[in-house]
DNA sequence: ATGAAAGCGCTAACAG
DNA sequence: CTGTTAGCGCTTTCAT
């Protein structure tokens, strides 16, 4: 509730510049047709008076509003996470660099973005919050999906090949001589997460190994989850697996731990691999290998996606993959010869 | 940038309810001078048109903006932690809850909220950034800072009594039965991190106990110095302190992981006490003891004070200090007989 | 309890 | 290249 106060307008500008109101909007805009006599003139009493345009002046009258928000959820599972810093952090910057405000939405499923206050939204993940999603395209306001692809919307988007992603690791892992292979998946309400799971799938599908279901091990991203996974592989005297593919860094460094206070080594006993590139994988008693997406890349993307479509409404849509690079490090090798 | 699309407004709302804009606006404020029986018309015309009110004209009617501005610094030391998220999430509900939007700004000192956005700001940490918060006061925008406390200036507050945490951490230790006991800081370019350095200097002073600069380890809240940190500590062969008070979490928990790999026990070889309650403390090898501050009634307590504050910008200075709570878990303990 | 009318500060034709 | 003028959609006196 900015006071009425006694604030220095267009007007004032204008009257200490000895030029319209016009011509002072013109320079404030940055239009190319203002002698540069004249736009020197209003930039020094801009200065001098410290005149800032009233916002919701300027919105009114264009009919424009540059802001961006962004909506994700809030459950804790995603939320407390690296992957949601950094998303808030490259959005952040992605914002700053276009001189566009960002609103925040943290969602639980129920409220959703201030329409009213945003000239278009991103929305980072959809969960319980798809009918907002819809609700936005209905009303006209643009709309980009980061980290989410919606095969049956008619929407922009930015995600990334988690599918091939896993995939990849898995296949890494198989290179590697390993053919006892386990999983852990990530909160499965996430779309990440069930990409992760099928793409492991997929790897080990193709590679002929026999997939047990029991080797699914259900994580929810959280280090507790990770924890109970970590147990329940180290209850396997029988046939334990010889590697493990886990859906996020966290899970995958609490799973180290928990090896190497059970006894195991890693990776001498057991090869793990995780998923974000979490700086937390540097600083373990071992180097994490683990497969990298590009959260800023995908940030920035959808960023300046919204940003053409908010000048564009009718900009062709578009559904941007990018790929995760696999980055080998320390834990994961080949298996010690089967006994 | 809404397109200039054929949107209803408050004058379709009136001609479709047979009454006067007046009458829509009132009802659309909820004042209470409206027969129930235009209200209720009202009311079904707005739902039924899907009328939403143009904000940026509320706004510059009313010369009001309920929008709250955070800004907090985007350094990748405080950044990435449990302490941030917990504040971006804090904020968020509490805008949430008392209908403002949210404007976040992560800044790196360069560049500042949008003060034509907000109606007020909140600043979290003051790092490079305190000319910042000068500007918005002398513009007359409602601004209280929130984790950090500026004796010489004249802005309301609310931060955590972070010396008296560490202090009460520290004597938990002495009274245990230790007397070599370290200490490792966060970034000290914050002001949290310089308070606990000296609560623990005082308590230590207060107990007699000799304070030796070497058990002073320089950390930044990252788990790479932490690790540093325990190396240092590991190769002290002669009189290694027996108990240590870490900064954060995340540092605490990286140190254990660094003296269990080392061969030490937690808590019997030495004992840890950690600093903001991070969930993660309760899912390593051990679980953390640690020093709870409570974030989330900060930001509540922040968010309704700069809210009170922009209903009334005269309102009377607070500088709000809340207590830490110290949390006992396993990681803390009587130190071994000496021998 | 209600409405008419005057702006809020700025942008965008349009005319010059 | 510049100024005039008409709004943008809503809130707020001021009458009634």
């Amino acid at each position: 509730m900015t006071a009425r106060k006694k604030v220095v307008s267009i007007e004032d500008v204008a009257r200490a510049a000895g030029v319209s109101i016009t011509t002072v909007s013109r320079v404030i805009n940055k239009f190319p047709t203002v002698k540069e006599d004249n736009r020197r003139k209003v930039e020094e009493v801009i200065r001098r008076l410290n005149f800032k345009p009233n916002l919701a002046a300027q919105r009114l009258a264009s009919g424009s509003n540059y802001t961006i928000g962004l909506e994700i959820p809030r459950y804790e599972g995603i939320f407390y996470s690296f992957y949601a810093m950094e998303v808030f952090r490259s959005v952040g910057i992605a914002c700053d660099n276009l001189r566009v405000d960002f609103l925040l939405h943290l969602t639980d499923g129920k409220t959703s973005v201030n329409a009213a206050a945003v000239g278009g939204v991103v929305f980072a993940d959809v969960i319980n919050n798809r009918q907002h999603v819809e609700d936005f395209l209905k009303a006209g306001t643009p709309v980009v999906l980061m980290n989410y692809l919606a095969a049956d919307m008619d929407v922009s988007s930015v995600s990334v090949d988690n599918a091939a992603g896993a995939k990849t690791a898995a296949e890494h892992l198989i290179h590697l001589g390993h053919n006892r292979i386990a999983f852990v998946t990530g909160d499965m309400a996430t779309q990440a997460a069930q990409d992760r799971l099928e793409g492991y799938k997929t790897a080990l599908k193709d590679a002929g190994l026999a997939m047990t279901e029991e080797w699914v091990l259900r994580g929810d991203y959280s280090r507790k989850s990770a924890r109970a996974a970590a147990e329940k592989i180290l209850g396997m005297a029988a046939a334990r697996p010889t590697a493990i593919l886990v859906s996020s860094d966290d899970m995958a460094m609490e799973m180290v731990s928990a090896f190497i206070e059970g006894g195991l080594k890693v990776p001498e006993d057991i090869s793990i691999i995780g998923f974000d590139d979490d700086p937390v994988c540097l600083y373990g008693p071992v180097a994490l290998t683990t497969v990298r997406q590009p959260i800023k890349e995908m940030a920035q993307e959808a960023v300046k996606e919204l940003y053409l479509r908010m000048q564009d409404p009718d900009r062709q849509i578009n559904k941007i993959i990018l790929s995760t690079e696999l980055i080998i490090r320390d834990s994961a090798r080949a298996p010690k010869r089967s006994p």
